[in-house]
RNA sequence: GGCAUCGUGGCCGAGUGGCUAGGCAGAGGUCUGCAAAACCUUUUACAGCGGUUCGAAUCCGCUCGAUGCCUCCA
């Protein structure tokens, strides 16, 4: 493989609100956490646009040749319905509605995560913890946090001091929030709360009798609060301050923005140089969730089982379509949308083979390392997809010159133009090829016969017999095409 | 109500001051026994009003509209 050209990576931060150079602590290698599912339901399309988001930006990592540590967690515990003062945690009350034990949810729907995110071809990542398996960790941030005052016990449950904590920090720097606001906003549901503050957030929370998911601690039997678990396993495997936390849009505030307090207010460091949000897929106009019910399963969508869609479609075809809008902007999820991408996303797979029976020649009439480098320009500018993808098409034009003479390429240009497509369709996007053909298989012989049978009919000017062999195998999903090389076919 | 983001041609969707985004659809053409497919060419933009500028989709202000967060959600 060639050497990739050299590379400034521009990042979109968050937390600054602008585009940064990408600079590693460590040369060469990258440390990334994103937020991962509360496995207690099948996780949906809004919640793989997240997932698929962050995959994009960990595989264009390894093709720059960074080595790559990939953290992505599993909540299994401490995610609460509702208010932290009453809510129930999402993962027991699921096992209550289907009378199971909590940890057979949380196998089921993490057995659906993981099934799911390899259908869009989703790397898994490099570590994948869970909640529950780091409590301990959990527990001593809690600690440090109450040594540094800023949280206190009551009732066996530990809060985190916002306003004590805002007095020598900035909580709502992530989020572009000023407390003053948040507490002059606030409406006080019920007076009964044995918070300080509205504001405060569980670190740990006492477990009611009902709550059958329960640990040991220094201050009650009961379980950790849902912030803390990122911040333990983050920093866990990735130490007190790393690289790039990711995650989705909604998860901005409160949830990143308690991570950094409780970062700060155990280690005083900053946790994050880089903080990348990925913005939510809509159905209808509005964000996709679970508790309003406006969402679509992809299985639905690799089935075609769902009123809105007009046929099935191939996970990698969804997928091309998240990629082909930019990871920060809204995207409207549609039947129309996704049949435009999928004849888009075909058109570049048949150039993608046409590619392969191109021959070189003596000289180049295209600048294949210019067009090489604008695809690089694209990923390196806060990883626009979009962009590569039109590029890509770029490709597409010059390929079909290439066919028909019109422009010529020598071996080593040919020989880039391979290779960069190939690693930027396949490596950096994750697609997949799924123009079948079957060749080689019974199918594959029978049809080849069936051609030859209806080439010579066409040359007798047979065409009743041409036509029906045509028809009859457009009947059983068998499409014929005719060009100039001669009868090609494929499988819808 | 507060904070934030956004409003691009028939549809999707890039683009932070001047240079064709791209895809899908539509139109014309090439090819073909016909059709399909494929390929080539091509029409329709920048929510509204005002301002800054030689010049704005792009910067500023206002209006209208949409979305996200402010309670759980990627």
């Amino acid at each position: 493989m060639t050497q990739t050209p050299s590379q400034s990576l521009y990042i979109y931060n968050s937390l600054s609100g602008e585009k940064e150079l990408f600079k590693p602590i460590h040369p060469d290698r990258v440390g990334m956490y994103v937020c991962g599912p509360t496995v207690y339901s099948n996780v949906h399309l809004g919640n793989c646009r997240t997932f698929v988001s962050f995959d994009l930006v960990f595989r264009y990592f390894k093709h720059l040749g960074y080595k790559v540590r990939y953290v992505r967690n599993i909540t299994d515990a401490g995610h609460l319905e509702n208010d932290a003062d009453e809510g129930e945690d999402r993962i027991a009350k699921k096992a209550r509605l289907e009378s199971l034990e909590p940890m057979e949810i949380v196998q089921r729907y993490t057995v659906d995560f993981h099934e799911t995110l390899a259908k869009f071809n989703n790397l898994p990542p490099s570590i994948e913890p869970t909640a529950t398996g780091h409590i301990i960790e959990q527990i001593e941030i809690i600690k440090k946090i109450i040594d540094a005052g800023f949280a206190y016990e009551v009732n066996g449950s530990v809060y985190f001091d916002v306003l004590r904590f805002n007095q020598s920090h900035d909580y709502g720097k992530l989020s572009g929030r000023q407390l003053e606001d948040m507490i002059a906003n606030s409406r006080e549901l019920t007076g009964q709360s044995e918070k300080k503050n509205p504001q405060d957030f569980a670190l740990w929370k006492k477990a009611e009798p009902k709550h059958i998911m329960r640990w040991p601690s220094p201050w009650s039997l009961g379980f950790p609060g849902w912030h803390l678990e990122c911040t333990a396993m983050s920093t866990k495997y990735l130490g007190q301050q790393f690289d790039i936390h990711g995650g989705g849009m909604d998860l901005k505030f409160p949830h990143h923005e308690c991570e950094i307090a409780q970062s700060e207010a155990s280690t005083g460091q900053n946790p994050v140089n880089y903080w990348m949000h990925a913005n939510m897929l809509t159905l209808n106009g509005k964000k996709m969730a679970k508790s309003t019910g406006n969402n679509i399963l992809p299985n639905e969508i690799f089935s075609g089982n769902n009123a809105i869609l007009s046929k099935s479609f191939h996970p990698t075809v969804v997928r091309f379509f998240m990629l082909m809008a930019h990871y920060r902007s809204v995207l409207d999820f549609s039947n129309d949308a996704l049949v435009a991408a999928e004849k888009g996303f075909m058109r570049l797979m048949a150039a993608c083979q046409m590619l392969s029976k191109i021959d070189s020649k003596e000289t180049s009439s295209w600048d294949v390392a210019a067009w090489r480098q604008a695809s690089y320009d694209a990923m390196n500018d806060d990883f626009n997809s979009p962009i590569l993808i039109a590029q890509l098409f770029e490709a597409v034009k010059y390929i079909h010159r290439l066919a028909d003479g019109t422009e010529s390429l020598n071996a080593d240009d040919l020989q880039l133009l391979k290779e960069s497509l190939h690693a930027f369709l396949f490596d950096v996007l994750g697609l997949e090829n799924v123009v079948q053909t079957d060749s080689g298989n019974k199918l594959a012989k029978t049809v080849e016969l069936l051609i030859a049978i209806r080439n010579e009919a066409r040359t007798n000017r047979d065409f009743t017999t041409s036509d029906r062999i045509r028809d009859a195998l457009k009947d059983n999903g068998i499409i014929l095409k005719d060009g100039k090389e001669g009868t090609e076919y494929v499988l819808e």
